[in-house]
DNA sequence: TATGAATGAGCCTTCATTCAT
DNA sequence: CATGAATGAAGGCTCATTCAT
């Protein structure tokens, strides 16, 4: 990957989660990127083959993300973990959240694997934890960690850790 | 109001809901609504006026929502009228709040004022039932309900009423 | 002619004039009138008919000017009478100018006799005053005619008096 | 400047000049110059950035005779020079003045410098001749100039030496 | 590898004109 | 006579993509 490519992506992943795909012209992306425009598609492809390297990209951050996740045997702390995850993930991944979950909305889904993935860890959690409905616990904590990224992503409170204490202790872990 | 305006409306919401604002052309929403595209500029003088068309017939049902809550004196009634909220919101609105979600990813935001308001509502209620950090179980809430939004309006899951029940019992209303 | 006819001319008349024909739109026309749209075209069947109405109305003032003319016996009177018009043209006459001259930059030239008239007038003129090349003259003194009426219309000079005593007093009338 | 941006550059000031720029479509432009219709935006940003890149391009012939005047130290020579000026401009230019003098009529005036900086030469002029009335000469001068462009670029009479030769006797010089 | 001129389809918008009322 | 909703062609402009260099 030379630098040119890497800015290329950096620059598109910024503005792809600033003002949505379908808004950002490539022509604006090369522009900032410093590159011509021929560039990108000679790099990748079309406009979509460059959405998808950003996403190939990033997705390997949560990938790190999740294998880490399974080095906790306990599952408390495994529990904790996920709650914490959307109060401290890395500044430089803003964007690609921002991103994904923008991209969320649009009808042709690129990829709903992370939620499913989550969604099956903390049933695995509930279950283990004996939670009485396990299923729905699980449906409602992938939904309220979709809301704290939400809320840290959109409105950046300046309570989060509050925020986060009073999920913990709800959560009793 | 006339049919062909209402039937512009419908269609615009349906498709800016599904496909997001910036990827609908306004020729699609012409030929789906079976009108000639000149005649939306007549009526709503620019996409983005047909934008705001939208939002602020959709507006109206909110501010129902919103006063019909102020009719609940006892806090614990409110809160569970809020928490509930998400999981029976009229099916005819399904596309209005998809639209209204899709629309917070985008730089600039048209009207964060619900949030703001149904915020303040929350502190109130959490104040009155003396929880000891109102204001981060606020915001925290707020969290909570986008997220069951967005578990609505994109996954629509099965055990919707199993969730209700667990939220409604962590909060013990 | 009713009055919502005359309306619309007069309106038409004075922004042909500022803004020139093809700049200005129909619509804008029934608006500043106070009519339908529809209006416009049920009197005038088209914008180009609008436009043969207006003229044709005009002409009418021109034609009262030219045989008021013809009443000077005198070649110097006559001379001098020319001389004099654009300098005392009626101010309500200003709009129909400005359209005049503003068409003879289009292609499709409405009419030019006008120019032709008064050439032929000139001629007879300096052929009875004796001059050495009538015709010559009689076409320069055409431009300086529309010269002075561009320098009228467009700059509106303050010694504009001076200006017809310099030239007066060049023809020796 | 590459060739096609040359090509339409000169097919435009061709067209403006004919049927005026209001009424000239960039398609139209584009199809007679032999380039996509995007190259215009694209080398001009906008259909008025390409008129000022015309008016700009030509200005320069513009201020290569009013340099070329300053050479005459002698008042008679440089007023002999100005009055010659209308009859000999470069045929080249024609379609450059045709524009110059059809977007006067339109509002928003693109530049009147022209007729100031002739009209202060002239003042000049007349006084060191000693004019009575050089303020009113100068300004019925601009007037006869402008007079005669519009024969030259409107009529081109046949007789346009001897128009020359009237005008040239009428200020002794 | 990298450029940037060039393309053409499509976008939002305007406008002259028609027609049911 | 008069309205104004409705049309559809065209207008200026943008954008993803291609290609000669």
């Amino acid at each position: 990957m030379t630098e040119k490519q890497e800015r290329i992506l950096t620059v598109a992943l910024e503005l792809f989660a600033q003002q949505g795909y379908a808004a950002t012209a490539t022509s604006r992306i090369a522009r900032e990127a410093g590159v011509s425009e021929g560039l990108i598609f000679r790099h990748f492809e079309s406009k979509e083959g460059l959405l998808k390297a950003i996403l190939e990209y990033g997705n390997k951050e949560v990938n790190t993300f999740n294998s880490r996740l399974s080095t906790y045997t306990d599952p408390r702390a495994r529990l904790r973990a996920i709650l914490e995850a959307p109060f401290y993930f890395e500044p430089q991944q803003y964007h690609f959240w921002r991103l994904i979950y923008s991209l969320k909305w649009q009808m042709e889904t690129y990829d709903n694997s992370m939620s499913t993935t989550i969604k099956e860890a903390l049933l695995e959690i509930f279950e283990q934890l004996a939670y009485p409905d396990p299923n729905a616990e699980a449906e409602l904590l992938v939904a309220i960690i979709d809301g704290t990224m939400m809320a840290m992503l959109l409105r950046q409170p300046e309570n989060a850790r509050d925020m986060l204490a009073v999920l913990v202790q709800k959560y009793g872990v």
